[in-house]
DNA sequence: AGTCTTAGTGTAAATCTTCAACTAAGTTAG
DNA sequence: CTAACTTAGTTGAAGATTTACACTAAGACT
């Protein structure tokens, strides 16, 4: 039939992820050092080739990757978009899938040690990492930034950020962080209650030295929800 | 190095498009009848195999398959979302990387008889076109459906869907259309204003038996305006 | 017991929506 | 020639929502 039945004229298919969680500095993201050539040495997204024989689907590919540079199981995760030409790899005409995952601080916490070999997290200043990233990992990554800020002013993004329980102070100070700006904190509340993602954790409090704060969780982790109006 | 370098083992790589128009009975999507297996003879969404020596990226394979098809060459084009799977192609793992094109009244009129081959338009009804498709095109149709009518909402989408100059009567009606539901002219009336997507053709004016319209004409046929709330 | 701090609620003023009526500008019928 | 008709485009009052900010609540600390 046509020269396409051959496998010599297939592109080079990747699934690539923006893995975020929150440090002390902010939003940060996951980049691992490359051991092979191209950019060998280089810093890069998380990713690898699909595995036809392995990976059922293309989230599942995108779950494999996770669980090999993380150890987690359960994030959030979502399809970003995908890229594909003949120059992004130096090997040939190459498609990657992109996915954002959002880890929640507990995972983070957790594994902190067991990263897998060479990966680090690093905070996002403006709209990349101030670092050139392989392949157009720093285009794609700019684009995985634009989606979560975007979100943020309509979802309940944030939340997968968060340790499992949290109070709505530490959400909306979440909230703010990745918004850049402060939020008013009745018109938050009536928000987060509007758009009925949280429940409360019956008897658990954040005690302090002021008044007791009731904690909350995420009525589904693996799920957002959007709001009708934005924040 | 790894057996992924082999071409066996890579998977077979797709761009599908579901390319909406207005027909008098509301949204449609060109639909093309299978010349060849798998389905042949079945209807699915127009697509490809991407031609790694020909298409320069994916939106360019894109757009070679919509001129294939259509012989519009400037249309409104965004990528829904990727597929892949071993299952969504009996020959083997597949991934296809879909675009929602829309085309103008004006282009649909002009290649009204030109339409390639066995292709066809078909009005939407809810979810689908009342059709079985090819693949698991049904589902990746469902979700373009899904993500228009989410942009109705809140950009100017329905624009790129009419002639090239249009009045702002018009224009409310295809909202209303695809939304389901009459709007009120004056808050429609400000929302496109603050929106400021359209410009007026200066001195067109839409004659009938009663006061005369002034026309508009996007300021960017290929770009999307978002909308700060819901219409 | 009083002070301090953050949690959580209440409220008045400002803004935005909704609904519907009103004016505008042409064609058509008599 | 003029009155009736139709759709374009604007206006405004009543109601709903948002915003800004102050107030009350509940604990720890001195």
């Amino acid at each position: 039939m046509t020269s396409h039945d051959n496998d010599a004229f297939k592109p080079i298919a990747t699934v690539d992820l923006a893995i975020f969680s929150l440090s002390p500095a902010g939003l940060s993201v996951l980049l691992v050092r490359r051991a092979n050539a191209p950019f060998s040495g280089g810093w890069a997204l998380p990713g690898g080739w699909i595995h036809i024989d392995e990976d059922a689907d293309l989230e599942a590919a995108a779950r494999r990757v996770l669980k090999e540079k993380t150890g987690v199981e359960t994030p959030y995760l979502e399809q970003l978009q995908s890229t594909g030409s003949r120059n992004r790899d130096p090997r040939g005409w190459s498609i990657s899938i992109v996915y954002i995952a959002l880890l929640s601080a507990d995972d983070v916490a957790e594994r902190q040690d067991a990263l897998a070999g060479e990966a680090e997290w690093r905070p996002i200043e403006g709209e990349g990492v101030g670092l050139s990233l392989a392949f157009d990992h720093a285009s794609l990554l700019k684009e995985a930034i634009g989606r979560i800020r975007s979100k943020v002013e309509y979802s309940s993004l944030p939340g997968h950020l968060l340790p499992v329980h949290f109070t709505l102070s530490e959400l909306q100070s979440v909230y703010e962080t990745l918004l850049g700006r402060k939020l008013d904190k009745s018109a938050f509340r009536k928000r987060m209650a509007e758009a009925d993602f949280l429940e409360p954790v019956e008897g658990e409090m954040r005690r302090a030295s002021n008044r007791p704060a009731q904690m909350f969780r995420l009525k589904d982790a693996q799920s957002l929800a959007l709001f009708d109006r934005r924040i």
